[in-house]
DNA sequence: TTGTTTTAATTAAACGTTTGTTTAATTTTG
DNA sequence: CAAAATTAAACAAACGTTTAATTAAAACAA
């Protein structure tokens, strides 16, 4: 029952360093041999490892995926305490499930733009669906309790999530890649602005949810 | 005084096609083959034209940036009544400046993701500088009439405002490409998303810059 | 432990394509 | 006739990938 070492250190190697590469300058700008040297090894043991380029960019997404997924089992069986805790509970689990993996959501998020088929697509689009079913949990939860209001659009709302959390890192990263500062200070803003985005956040989706003067 | 015509009928009908190639398939991903041939021009016209590949992208980003920069001004000029009404008002603006600008922002939130300097860097921050000194403005006229809560975050709703709706569009859209159905119906639904977005997104920035029950 | 064989890992070089761009000749326009 | 537009062809560079040769590691038999 125990789990194969899918990966050894070598791949991993390329892995990561293909994640960083992709991430930083896109996957077309990111050549092979860019890759290799970067990893120290010959450009010949990515087609040797991975088979090829596509591929190696498919054992990535897999690789990251596989944990999203798992993180948003966790997120689905989590039992808060009220209507409201529930939501909350949602906002930190996915703001932290993207901030633990920066790389990987910039690349995701870039390559969703233009993906029309495969592998990559259908993952994609299964986080995106598990995302709306998130949402919609804990929205039915707080209606059925009386808490929320019944006008709320969920689709809209798992928009306002993903976009809103996106947009934030991508907004502070253009930021403070501009600055000079040094990495602590940055590391610090960093997590300054993670902090407010989970508490305005919380406090916007919750007044949406839940405000009465509005039409 | 009289507006020269910076582009002719061939200029125009290659940036045209450019654009629609850069946005839809990528920049990275799209010879300048791929456009002649669309655009039914000689590959050598686009260089003739427009220099590089590069100029080109550059052509196409200048061209909707210089309308994008004047819809900001009036957005910014508009006197609205109440101020709740003017922070409808942007986010009225702001929706139909990306809904009538779709291809260009698909491109543009593409390439801002890896982007680190260069004019079309700057042109895009800009964009977001301006953005944010929009919310700012309307946030703080209703602060000071006092209809408006003072611990607002106009970086984080800066952030939602932009994230929300480029996230409510292309999921409308990544949802509709893969749904056997014309493209009358497609607009329909298109059209409807956006009107749900309008609607729910003044909602919720309304809640939260009013709203007195959350902390 | 040895020596031997087999498999895996690693390399430099080459391959064929595609890319953006340029050239030089020709046609069209003013 | 001169300038601008258009073309097919060619160019060098970069790309992903493969090849064939070599080295390192693992497996095995004595």
């Amino acid at each position: 029952m125990s789990e194969k070492v899918q990966y050894n250190e070598k791949q991993q190697q390329i892995m990561a360093v293909a994640l960083r590469l992709f991430a930083e300058n896109g996957y077309d700008k990111t050549s092979i041999r860019d890759i290799a040297r970067e990893a120290e090894v010959n450009v010949a043991m990515v087609s040797y490892y991975f088979g090829s380029k596509d591929k190696l960019l498919e054992a990535v997404f897999i690789n990251h995926f596989k944990s999203i997924r798992a993180s948003f089992k966790v997120i689905l069986n989590h039992r808060g305490d009220s209507a409201t805790d529930k939501v909350s509970k949602i906002i930190d689990m996915f703001i932290d499930m993207l901030a633990n993996r920066q790389l990987f959501h910039r690349l995701m998020i870039r390559e969703s733009g233009i993906l029309k088929q495969g592998p990559l697509f259908d993952m994609i689009n299964e986080m995106k669906t598990a995302n709306r079913r998130l949402v919609e949990k804990a929205v039915k939860n707080g209606q059925q309790l009386g808490v929320f209001r019944k006008d709320v659009d969920v689709f809209f709302m798992s928009s306002v999530l993903i976009g809103s959390v996106n947009q934030n890192m991508a907004n502070t990263r253009y930021e403070l890649e501009h600055r000079n500062i040094t990495k602590e200070q940055r590391e610090i803003i960093k997590h300054e602005r993670t902090e407010t985005l989970r508490t305005h956040l919380k406090r916007m989706f919750i007044a949406y949810l839940t405000d009465t003067n509005t039409p």
